[in-house]
DNA sequence: GAGCACTGC
């Protein structure tokens, strides 16, 4: 039995079902009570149907509206929202209010531009492409299909605004001469008023509340009739294989009464003065009003200038739209933003709001936050890794800052552990705005995840009042088999059910089709969202009022041992759990089934997400840490540390990679590193570039790498075209860098068109995106003095720089001229053989990273840490025969097997030539090499015993005493700089 | 012969 809704009348009616006439007493009262209720049931309908009637009267009798409003009213689904709707027509003549939509309309304009522009070009080149070409049917659906999303999105910003806007825009407050502070107090309290009375003019939620309301009534209203008219059919179908569920607690929505708000208001306005207080944890829910109201008291009060960090770009851009609105400037002047790409502020800004990471970025720069009064870190319960830096640089400026005040944000009850990290910082609660949410479990564990979600769903479908479902799964392709389950069973239900609506959502789905889950639900469909973790943080979907959650979510994960990372399929957080949970209860009451049980939730799971600097690569964290001056990075003040391993991991690719010094400390190179924003492989690439007059195409190499492999588009029903697409770039067997440096150029050669990008099959946003990336890091050469030089002919010494970012030992090769053995190699093919060979050996492989070598089964054996890897099957070098002896890589991923992605070939005397000695060994060439044969089976099987032995010098206990954490607390460079004895050698050997 | 959670600089 469905226990998903037990409303007491519903038991009631299905009990009666099953033993209908058995009870005679009960029967007689309760059919009275039925008709009763059915009577009042029938009279809402008709009312609702009256109500509706009359708004369609109107509408024809009514004075002829402009073309702009009926658009708008023919999206309503309801009369309440049409009438809604024309109110606020009304209101808008106010000037004041035709201002305020301007620039409402600017500041959103400006949101839908960059994807206008895109399909506008897209629209553009497809007909310019399709001229004098007879269509197919199917293309001539597509292009139809694409201009009208064109067409949806201008209709969108220039006419409705509201229905996209992320936040609403209240009225202005200011009056002529200040800002009328009761009104703007009464906007707030309004808002916190959970179901506050609709009405009042100048509430600027009323419209919303009314609507909210009406879906509310709806809902309630169709429930009864409908499910009395259904059930006996709908049941028949869903029952085979229904799934159990158990209400078992309800997260409370916060009520707030006026005087309490008031109060804490008051109380919280007094507060951040702040003049006393030096750190403030801030605790606020949705809707609290705590990222745009407190800046503006802060203001107020005569703070200088205000730094307020979001994690996500979009947010940092609308707050800061909103909050100038409020404050009735002009965004840029005295409210401004700044992200990568744009810099939204002048010398007037005094309200910033940034992403995180920007404010990490300015650190570089200015090391004291001297710019800033107060620093707000917001959303700091997400831990990102930059939120997670900030935490202990913040920390640190305040010590010696004594007028620096910070403002520690964060939604969830963790607070105590920010107020314990931040020296017992004291606790501010701000209410919120939010709705109950039923919570759900499974009466016994679910097998197999996916089949219960879609059942769920079908579930909730035909049982539970309308409202959109909401489904979180894992990933790409767990969607798309959801997606044609869900078709497939619905399917075969023809008109026995509602329509359903189903909806993928993912990052990487082309912006058109994504526009597809912000349309309006029509009137007696349902819609359910199929999303990956998008939903629980990036992007608000309105009128989700069931939400299903299977509690996995993909998360990857580093090993610092071995240098590889993995994605993996992986149990949620409670914390994870309940922010899914309190997507249904945005816009009214909602309901969360949970497909695990209460047992799982309250014994399996963690209490929170693992922060992600405790399971990423932090070479690039240690980089921005070291050239902010911070030394002794086991002993930083983390608020988790990550682990010592990654730390050092970190640290000795750093010093591979010739950034850092023998004492840990930072190089000129390391310096010019820092100012890229990118993976320090890559940017150490660009800094070698300087050498090889290539840096025009190694920044091009770069900023294609780093927006990761989402290039190549590849439909499942075009693979061959696109695989034969992809194969073009790789003529000449040139390896995978120099096919993506071919591709961005092509482009380029093309005018960056996005035709170019159709008959390719390469994804338009991700070039675009690398071309901004490209921009930047353009402009960023001028600063590290790096001369803009290109060389496209000498594919080599594109090359041979790739080669030096991914692998350079600026030590490594004096502490091997150091053996007397090599003197006796005599070429530099040999010598490098050796070099290659003897890597095998020893720990201070780590100066190869990235690099393998072919073994005689087509397999591949990575010198970092050996183990067997493959070439991707996209990479071009997996057709090419013979297969390249070695190869360097631009990463490793865990997937079927152990791959290697963007790999191009490497010859070996590149790397002698790379090294800084290579003329002391120019004299070693001209001699014979007589030992060569011999030399490369001996050290190979040498490898082997220095590994199975603990007594030979360089056995795997002294490779784990250098990890050990009494170095690595110790934390001094020099310690893990040990002089060891090797087969009678005298060798200075960095482990 | 295979696969890409999500951000951010």
């Amino acid at each position: 039995m469905l226990q998903v809704a037990p409303s007491r009348e519903e038991d009631r009616r299905v009990k009666r079902r099953t033993s209908a006439g058995n009870n005679d007493n009960d029967n007689g009262s309760e059919s009275d009570e039925e008709r009763l209720r059915d009577q009042r049931e029938k009279e809402e309908l008709e009312r609702h149907i009256r109500e509706r009637d009359a708004a369609r009267t109107q509408k024809l009798t009514e004075p002829k509206m402009s073309k702009k409003e009926e658009g708008m009213l023919d999206k309503c689904p309801s009369a309440a929202h049409k009438a809604a709707i024309r109110r606020s027509n009304a209101l808008q003549k106010d000037g004041l209010e035709a201002l305020r939509k301007v620039s409402r309309q600017e500041y959103l304009k400006k949101r839908e531009e960059k994807k206008l522009e895109e399909l506008s070009d897209e629209i553009e080149d497809e007909q310019y492409l399709f001229e004098g070409v007879e269509l197919t049917e199917a293309e001539r659906r597509e292009l139809r299909y694409k201009k009208e999303i064109y067409e949806l999105i201008t209709k969108r910003w220039t006419e409705d605004a509201s229905e996209i806007s992320e936040y609403r825009m209240p009225d202005a407050y200011d009056v002529e001469g200040g800002v009328n502070q009761e009104k703007r107090f009464a906007v707030a309290l309004q808002r916190c008023r959970y179901g506050g009375e609709s009405g009042g003019k100048m509430n600027p939620f009323a419209e919303q509340d009314a609507w909210e309301e009406h879906q509310i009534g709806k809902a309630t209203l169709k429930f009864g009739s409908k499910d009395k008219k259904q059930s006996a059919d709908s049941y028949e179908f869903v029952f085979e294989d229904q799934i159990d569920f158990i209400k078992a607690s309800v997260m409370e929505g916060d009520k707030i009464e006026d005087e309490m708000l008031t109060e804490s208001l008051e109380e919280s306005k007094a507060n951040f003065t702040l003049e006393k207080l030096k750190v403030l944890i801030i605790v606020g829910g949705t809707g609290s009003g705590k990222t745009t109201q407190i800046p503006q008291y802060l203001h107020e009060d005569g703070y200088a200038k205000i730094g307020c960090t979001q994690p996500r770009r979009v947010a940092a851009m609308s707050v800061a739209a909103r909050v100038s609105q409020e404050m009735g400037v002009k965004l840029g002047h005295e409210v401004g933003y700044s992200i990568r790409f744009e810099d939204c502020t002048s010398d007037k800004t005094v309200l910033k709001y940034m992403t995180d990471g920007m404010l990490l970025r300015e650190f570089l720069g200015e090391p004291d936050l001297a710019g800033y009064s107060v620093i707000m870190v917001d959303e700091a319960h997400e831990r990102t890794l930059s939120t997670d830096i900030l935490f202990g640089l913040v920390k640190d400026v305040a010590r010696f800052r004594p007028d620096l005040k910070l403002l520690i944000s964060s939604a969830t009850l963790d607070a105590e552990k920010f107020s314990d990290y931040f020296d017992s910082a004291p606790i501010f609660k701000i209410p919120g705005r939010r709705y109950p949410v039923e919570i759900h479990y499974t009466k016994a564990p679910e097998a197999d995840y996916l089949d219960a979600a879609i059942v769920t769903a079908l579930q909730i479908h035909v049982t539970q009042p309308p409202g959109d479902i909401l489904i979180f799964l894992t990933g790409q392709e767990e969607i798309e088999t959801a997606e044609e389950i869900l078709k497939h069973r619905t399917r075969g239900l023809g008109t026995k059910i509602a329509e359903l609506i189903i909806c993928p959502i993912y990052a990487n789905l082309p912006t058109d089709m994504q526009a597809k889950i912000f349309e309006p639900t029509p009137e007696g469909a349902r819609k359910v969202v199929l999303a990956t973790n998008i939903a629980e943080t990036s992007l608000t979907i309105d009128g989700i009022k069931y939400v299903i959650d299977p509690g996995f979510c993909k998360m990857k994960s580093y090993n610092p041992r071995t240098g590889m990372e993995s994605l993996l399929v992986t149990p949620i957080s409670k914390a994870s759990a309940n922010q899914r949970a309190g997507r249904s209860g945005r816009t009214g009451p909602g309901k969360c089934f949970r497909l695990y049980t209460a047992y799982n939730y309250y014994h399996d799971l963690e209490d929170n997400t693992v922060p992600e600097i405790q399971r990423t690569n932090l070479a690039n964290v240690v980089l921005t840490l070291k050239s902010l001056g911070i030394h002794d990075l086991l002993n930083f003040d983390f608020m988790d540390p990550p682990p010592s391993e990654a730390l050092l991991k970190a640290l000795e690719l750093l010093y591979a990679l010739g950034a850092l010094n023998k004492l840990g400390e930072l190089t000129k190179v390391g310096r010019r590193m820092a100012e890229f924003p990118l993976d320090p492989m890559l940017s150490k690439m660009i800094v070698a570039s300087d050498k090889y007059k290539c840096s025009d195409e190694i920044i091009t190499i770069a900023a294609v790498l780093s927006i990761g492999n989402s290039i190549f588009y590849r439909p499942k029903d075009k693979q061959v075209h696109a695989d034969t697409a992809r194969m073009r770039f790789h003529e000449g067997n040139v390896g995978d860098h120099i096919a993506l440096l071919k591709v961005y150029n092509d482009w380029k050669a093309c005018d960056y068109g996005t035709m170019w990008c159709y008959e390719n099959y390469v994804q338009v946003r991700s070039m675009k995106r690398a071309r901004d990336i490209r921009d930047q890091l353009e402009g960023l050469l001028e600063r590290v003095e790096i001369e803009p030089t290109s060389s496209l002919n000498d594919l080599e010494a594109i090359k041979k720089t790739i080669t030096a970012g991914s692998l350079l030992m600026p030590s490594f090769c004096s502490w091997f001229l150091s053996f007397d053995e090599l003197k006796d190699t005599t070429s530099v093919q040999c010598l490098s053989e050796y070099l290659f060979t003897f890597a095998f050996a020893t720990p201070a492989s780590g100066f190869f990273p990235n690099s393998a070598r072919l073994q005689k089964n087509g397999s591949y054996r990575t010198v970092k840490h050996p183990q067997t890897v493959y070439l991707h099957p996209s990479s071009g070098l997996a057709q090419v025969e013979p297969l390249p002896r070695w190869v360097i890589y631009h990463e490793l991923v865990l997937t079927t097997k152990e791959y290697m992605r963007q790999v191009t070939e490497l010859k070996p005397e590149w790397l002698v030539e790379i090294a800084p000695h290579y003329y002391q060994l120019k004299d070693l060439e001209q001699r014979k090499c007589q030992r060569a044969k011999d030399i490369q089976p001996l050290h190979q099987e040498a490898a082997v015993e220095y590994r199975s032995s603990p007594n030979r010098g360089l056995g795997r206990e002294k490779f784990n005493l250098v990890y050990s954490p009494t170095i690595a607390i110790q934390g001094n460079w020099e310690t893990l700089l040990v002089e060891r004895e090797v087969e009678g050698l005298g060798v200075a050997a960095l482990f």
